[in-house]
DNA sequence: TTATTAAAGGATAATTATTATCCTTTAAGT
DNA sequence: ACTTAAAGGATAATAATTATCCTTTAATAA
């Protein structure tokens, strides 16, 4: 649980001004972990209702630029955004639409797909679909 | 290599109409692949000079809804369409783009995502991104 | 083969998503 | 506190996608 003081300086390190609407946009990221444009306009405006959505993708565009967060690309969904943090894999339930990280052991495959492709591979973008356990009951 | 009548009775299974465009757009996504709404328009454009980009849109979507084809969203890039086949993975060039398939094996991944997330797992998008043998001469 | 009909095409309007612009405000660093 | 580049808000502009309306046509059956 990272506090705001953290967050301020994570976004001063990738030389992004740490205003309140960008520290609050971080915020909501780091708390909810991926959230759309439509949510994350939603939830800032809950603490600045005068914001402007040109704002949230504004910046949403320097932040990914920067590589502060990463786009999270879902089949059938819209894309979501995440702070950037250590390489991991995602999976979807398809009942309540839950996204969650996962640390995955992928050398292995990788290592196979580069044998069979002759690719030099260097990163892999793995969204996992299916029913999580509160969903199964 | 299919040929035009294959795919025709490939459509009308799907309940599509094979009209000549549609059989076009067809045609197109067997040749080539993977492709993204320009350039289908683009090429399909070449046979119909005066086809609607309407018709490119109408036709994905009503295409994808029957699942004739499929979208593959691709990190940093539009999302591509291809015909529907067998599960299989995906492998981008990051040096010239190219998109091709692959067919790995995910079993050991997926009963490991499984164990560690206590999903039940059905669907896996496996983006790899690398460097293709020909780019990396 | 022709007749019937739902589906599809083309043109274009409408909507939605995203980016650009312009001007004001403010965070960061002296 | 002062300076300045960066960021915010409002809104226009552009891009992407979908809807509408009317005409045409592929599929099916008589």
């Amino acid at each position: 649980m990272k506090n705001i003081l953290e967050i301020k300086n994570n976004l001063l390190k990738y030389n992004l001004k740490a205003t309140p609407q960008r520290l609050c946009i971080a915020n909501c990221l780091d708390i909810h972990g991926h959230m759309n444009v439509d949510e994350l306009y939603f939830l800032v405006s809950q603490e600045f209702p005068t914001i402007s959505v040109a704002t949230i993708y504004k910046n949403i565009k320097i932040m990914l630029e920067r590589v502060f967060i990463k786009e999270v690309k879902i089949p059938k969904q819209k894309s979501v955004y995440e702070l950037n943090k250590a390489q991991h894999s995602h999976i979807v339930c398809s009942k309540c639409n839950k996204i969650v990280d996962i640390q995955l052991q992928t050398e292995e495959l990788l290592r196979s797909a580069s044998q069979i492709s002759n690719f030099t591979l260097n990163e892999s973008a793995i969204v996992l679909n299916g029913v999580c356990p509160e969903c199964s009951k």
